[in-house]
DNA sequence: CTTGACATGTAATGCTATAACATATCAACA
DNA sequence: TGTTGATATGTTATAGCATTACATGTCAAG
């Protein structure tokens, strides 16, 4: 399976099959190395899943109590972590949030293209940057372990005249 | 003026000078745009001048109250605001901290490279990532508008063999 | 000297994230 | 099968980051 050349974040699209898609990679993938994709963990993903929109940690947890999980707050950053550790999930600095990785197992330097007016998210494509970013670091002498790299705009449908 | 290509973050360097120029720099700028430098803010620039860290608000709010500023966060906050506002200071969104702005009233894209070991950052130069973030974003119909480019790694000095 | 815009002081609160320790679960192994 | 160690979860408390709201002060234009 290779990366949609353009994210269906915002366009219509069919969530369900989109999402469960998704959802499906992430338990190989989870199965494939042996990570314990636990009923928080897995329920995390898929409240993140829902949408694709960013969700704050206490806005999961929230959901998370509705479901019958414990209300503190680690147990939503735990399975938060778990997800960025293992790649099924992204943090979204800017917005102190979280949002599902739409590419789970797939190598990839996503840029997050955040819409400022309907919140939504979109992973793009990001090895050119990934490039560029090599490119400024390497004369500083510096070497890249991670990056964040998030783009704050409007999404097509947003940017659409009233 | 222009942009030195290698920026001087993790070099050894005359830092006196390094941040003097800034400073100039930065009156010079708030003189020709009208902007208000006044006591507080000019002064959290140079509190953030001091090093090539970032520094949260608190710790900032801190050096201020020992120079007879307030001690309430909004102090920081709003001064730390003007200065990002107005192109003087960045936010580091990946340490919820802040840092002088290298190369005030110059047109930079910056991206931010931060030494996980010793907290040094620089800021290089990203006109090439600007270029790759636009044609990542394009074919999604996405128009950015703000960018955070921020890279963790290991700076050379930290990098050299122990 | 009044007025209005901007800046600062001050108190209170809200949101985000982690530390620390107790308990439970589970699989490997004797 | 019982023990053990590793991993995961429950629970309490606290730390760290950021904003709201309102009062007060400053200064220059009219
Ligand atoms: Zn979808
Ligand atoms: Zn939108
Ligand atoms: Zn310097
Ligand atoms: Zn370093």
């Amino acid at each position: 399976m290779t990366i949609d050349p353009v994210p269906l974040a915002f366009s219509e699209h069919d969530h369900e099959t989109c999402s469960g898609g998704v959802l499906a990679q992430a338990g190989a993938l989870a199965a494939s190395r042996g990570l314990r994709l636990t009923p928080v963990r897995r329920r995390t993903l898929e409240i993140l899943l829902e949408s694709h929109r960013a969700m704050g940690a206490y806005e999961v947890l929230e959901r998370l109590s509705a479901d019958g999980f414990a209300k503190q707050p680690p147990v939503a950053y735990r399975a938060l972590e778990f997800l960025v550790e293992n790649g099924l999930a992204h943090r979204i600095r800017r917005l102190n949030a979280f949002a599902a990785c739409m590419h789970p197992g797939e190598r990839h330097s996503p840029v997050f293209l955040i819409c400022k007016s309907c919140d939504h998210i979109a992973e793009a494509q990001g090895a050119h940057v990934a490039t560029a970013l090599e490119a400024a670091a390497t004369p500083a002498g510096f070497s890249i372990e991670r990056t964040n790299v998030e783009a704050l705009g409007l999404c097509p449908a947003c940017a659409a005249p009233a």
